[in-house]
DNA sequence: TTCTTGAAATGACAAATGTCATGATTTTGC
DNA sequence: GCAAAATCATGACATTTGTCATTTCAAGAA
């Protein structure tokens, strides 16, 4: 299996290489350390896959990622970073990328790598919630408790971002109105948003 | 790793258990063959992984991994099946399931296991084109014309999912404030909702 | 017991929102 | 040119929403 690494950061990239190369079957037959790069190294080597930063100086790894699958549908681009974005989730999946690992998650590469080259997609836990139209029914216990949100509260932006309006919240949830009103409040404050509006927006947005 | 393999086609199951156990470090600790086996397995030994068929007499894959997630959030479950169906990989990845492999594509199995071990999420290729629509920025021109929204009336409802009021959205496109609140009455009734809660709502659901 | 704390409610208020009727202006088709 | 459209704007109005100060009540802690 050949492998071209791309990282901006060469000290990844040949730990990369090492930690590939133990594995037998596995060839790291090119390394480069942005996205010109990675678009060159591909259209020469051709590799079974393309293991790439997706942040990167100049062109990021999601640029190069988008051209190089858009020169060939049949390009397998594991994507790794450092740390889990919401915006680069959902863009590395848009663009047809065979998967997203995260570098601290180390052990797994190989496994994914393998599974990718087999014709899987290979993604982190996260990228699931992500994932607009399969939402449960609540916000994610991570999300919630970095905002220190009560239960009730969860409860309560849950009902907004379904769209109720107070009255509708307040008799779901056997309060009153003014209840209602006066925990949006306290909701508001602690997200640093305006209306309920930004706060449904808030929900999907971390959902 | 010790796995354990629910299928309701014994063939199958003792198939993979000598495929599996080929591999040093896969240990098939327990076999079922149907839904209601699956729970029961799953409690009384609490394998790493638990392969199982989607599809089964009595009790679905599904049901029962649905069931057996309630009770442990962390279970791992790879769900194998023989054909790729709609229905089934959307709920697969609803109830939170770790995988789906499909049976023929047996190669990718053990990477698939081991990534999913090291908690990664493995799918088939066809996921992908299952899931609905990633959110980008604005709406796509197929859900607007089913609509008749014009062009004006998409700026406007994009500002709204972007959390802007509607001051200023009237500043944003040159508009006057009751103009926007025009606009907004009249998209509300052309979509069938109450408020521009519903509106952002409406906007990341059909983005 | 008394004190404290948290959950829930109230009422008053200002601001934002949505609806409606109407009118001015511009664009477009014929 | 003229009529029929969009397009943009107003003003009046009822409702909803968000903020705030204050109160009630019950469960624990002292």
């Amino acid at each position: 299996m050949h492998i071209v690494i791309v990282d901006d950061d060469k000290l990844v990239s040949s730990s990369l290489k090492m930690i590939l190369e133990a594995e037998t079957g596995l060839e790291v037959v090119g390394i480069g350390s942005n996205g010109q790069e990675a678009i060159e190294l591909y259209r020469a080597l051709k590799p079974d896959i393309l293991l790439m930063d997706i942040r990167m100086d100049g062109m990021s790894g999601l640029e190069a990622g988008a051209k190089i699958i858009e020169e060939d549908q049949q390009a397998k681009i594991l994507f790794l970073t450092t740390f889990s974005d919401n915006e680069y989730i959902v863009k590395a999946f848009q663009i047809g990328a065979k998967g997203y690992i995260l570098k601290q998650n180390y052990e797994s590469l190989i496994p994914s790598l393998k599974a990718v080259y087999l014709g899987q997609r290979v993604f982190g836990e996260e990228i699931v919630s992500k994932i607009p139209t399969l939402h449960g029914d609540s916000l994610r216990k991570s999300d919630l408790t970095a905002f220190n949100l009560s239960e009730k509260e969860i409860q309560i932006i849950t009902q907004v971002a379904n769209g109720l309006s107070n009255k509708e919240i307040a008799e779901t949830l056997y309060l009153s109105e003014g209840t209602v009103r006066n925990y949006i409040s306290v909701i508001l404050e602690k997200l640093q948003l305006r209306d309920r509006t930004q706060l449904a927006i808030f929900y999907y947005k971390h959902t």
